[in-house]
DNA sequence: ATGACGATGCACT
DNA sequence: GTGCATCGTCATG
């Protein structure tokens, strides 16, 4: 076991990532520790997204939809994904319209009830996905602008192996830009990276 | 009022 | 690998 890290250095760490330029803090992000109501697990895969980037949903400026993009860093961006799935981003960057993507966790708390929300037992398919993250952690649009540092949520820092980085999934536009980040052989991610 | 589209996941071949 | 469910959001009339 390690020495547990303080509260002041958590909030510390935090404040350096809310205010990162996206794809570096989708990089940083890797390893660390997301939560909602104590079930969760180690962040393994994310994206980041940018205003000035075609693929984001801040790209053409404030809506009713994407409004806690434009707001203060810090708060979880929730959106609806093919009208079905619920998908949750962290706002954060080093200016408005910037957040980072949670694509895949490594379940570490609550696989009980996470399994039965998800309907499914393998611990790889609890979280492989940003679709599978938000029904494994109760996250919905009720979430939308909820600070990530405050209940129910719980965000911390912790080790993470070699960073693998590669094109975002799923979208057309900006198809090429490396802004998919993850932890280079995880068994837990949504897709496995190319080869170099 | 209406239509096109999508930062997905699952069943199926 | 392909097909497709399903609906909020946004652009258009």
């Amino acid at each position: 076991m390690v020495a547990p890290i303080s509260r002041r250095e958590v909030a510390q760490r935090q404040d350096e990532l809310f205010h990162t330029h996206s794809p570096k803090a989708a990089a940083m992000m890797i390893g660390w520790t997301l939560t909602c109501g104590g079930v969760g697990g180690r962040i393994v895969e994310t994206e980041a997204y940018d205003p000035s980037d075609p693929a984001s949903h801040s790209f053409p400026g404030p809506t009713a939809r994407n409004a806690v993009m434009f707001g203060p860093p810090g708060v979880i961006y929730v959106y609806r994904s093919y009208g079905i799935h619920w998908c949750m981003n962290l706002v954060c960057g080093e200016h408005p319209g910037s957040a980072v993507l949670i694509r895949a966790l490594e379940p570490t708390h609550g696989l009980d009830v996470m399994a039965e929300r998800r309907g499914v037992a393998d611990p790889r398919r609890l979280m492989n996905g940003p679709g599978n993250v938000c029904q494994a952690l109760g996250v919905t649009v009720a979430q939308n602008g909820m600070r990530v540092d405050e209940a129910p949520f719980v965000l911390e820092p912790g080790p993470a192996g070699a960073i693998a980085v590669g094109p975002r999934i799923g979208i057309t536009k900006a198809a090429d830009v490396p802004w998919r980040f993850g932890e280079a052989g995880s068994r837990f991610l949504s897709k496995p990276f190319p080869k170099l």
